[in-house]
DNA sequence: GTCTATAGAGTGATAGAC
DNA sequence: GTCTATCACTCTATAGAC
């Protein structure tokens, strides 16, 4: 209203919530193009269009960078599951997103190299992964429980320890797969979340009895 | 045998393999107390009694550094469970391992931070991943087949897969309980490893027929 | 509260002599 | 193989304008 957006590349006087944005995206954008390693706060600033101290006002430090880079993936990755909250197929919703992962290896490897970090105290990426286990071990262990009164896995499981089990087998695999992508990301999901819930026991009974007695 | 160790602090011309070896425990010695982010070239130099580029000499870098810890990490583990190559007590095994962890959280970090970083095409650990994921999954399996072949394990399963599941649950379950040790980590590993090969399907058998059928 | 300008401490890494 | 000397660059801190 006062003035005129001047025709700078650097905008004066974002509002804040859109410098955030701005700098979010630059890191993101960075870590897809080059890896997190590439990331620094010099180039973050060029690109968000803000100096390097501006880009500190609002994050205080690099690695508060990557966890903004990191939180933004996750808001573009629950847009893109927007529908999909059914149980019914989740087998091929499992598969599906394995797929998809195969496109974002750079923010699976800043993923995975901050959850290591992460882990001493004090690290600003300590809070996001705290929440995100506990949020995604919840969300498995309700989908779980479902799963169990609807007959599909035995009822003895705790499902609290056999999300925690498939939240793990998933992180590992991607991590396996990044090292060496030969062998079939998805379908070793599946099977092990088949195993872990005790799914695959109708199957597996019958393969058993003649085995065994 | 030749010359007598001479007192002084940095040993002049010690032979090169000694030299190494300073080096690389000095830079294990680090990542315990301080984590891998303390890692400094400069301390490094310091503890092995060398200066900074001798270091740089013999690993190019310091993500070379760093990997050399993850080695000598590794051989110091190795000779630690020396003994126990019988599939026996396994799960037993399995517990006091994953006991061991928790002494050693540094390594942890260091080992889950550049499984991510190792992802990226020419970095200096990509090898030291390749390698390690093979060689475990590959002792997994052949375990895997002798408790089949000894009849603990179903006949149906594919050794391999269920080699890369066990260690992928492994690796993410460690990371899970670093971020929060509020579980039981032996446990958790020892109840998956018991899905994930079929193995709890005797007493899964008495509670499915109750349940089902 | 939001941003710009400037400056500094510390890091990994290199060139080249011994 | 080991060292001295040096560099380029990164993250971060401070002072102050709007």
């Amino acid at each position: 209203m006062t003035t005129p957006a001047r025709s700078r590349q650097r905008g004066p006087y974002a509002r804040s919530a859109e410098r955030r944005e701005a700098i979010a995206a630059a890191v993101l954008e960075i870590v897809v193009e080059k890896g997190h390693r590439g990331v620094t706060t010099a180039e973050v600033a060029e690109r968000a269009g803000a100096r390097e101290p501006t880009v500190l006002y609002h994050f205080p430090s690099k690695d508060h960078l990557l966890v903004a880079a990191l939180r933004r993936s996750d808001e573009e990755q629950a847009e893109a599951d927007d529908g999909g909250d059914s149980d019914a197929g989740l087998p091929e919703r499992l598969r599906a997103f394995a797929d998809s992962v195969t496109r974002r290896a750079g923010v699976l490897r800043l993923y995975a190299a901050l959850a290591g970090e992460a882990t001493t105290p004090g690290h600003p990426a300590q809070e996001y992964f705290a929440q995100r286990y506990a949020a995604t071990v919840a969300r498995h262990a309700r989908m779980i429980e479902r799963r169990q009164e609807a007959g599909l896995a035995p009822p003895g499981l705790d499902p609290v320890q056999v999300a925690r089990q498939f939240l793990a087998t998933w992180d590992g695999l991607q991590l396996q797969w990044l090292a060496d992508p030969s062998f079939d990301l998805g379908e070793v999901l599946v099977a092990a979340f088949r195993r872990l819930t005790g799914e695959d026991r109708r199957e597996a009974r019958a393969s058993l009895t003649e085995t065994e007695s």
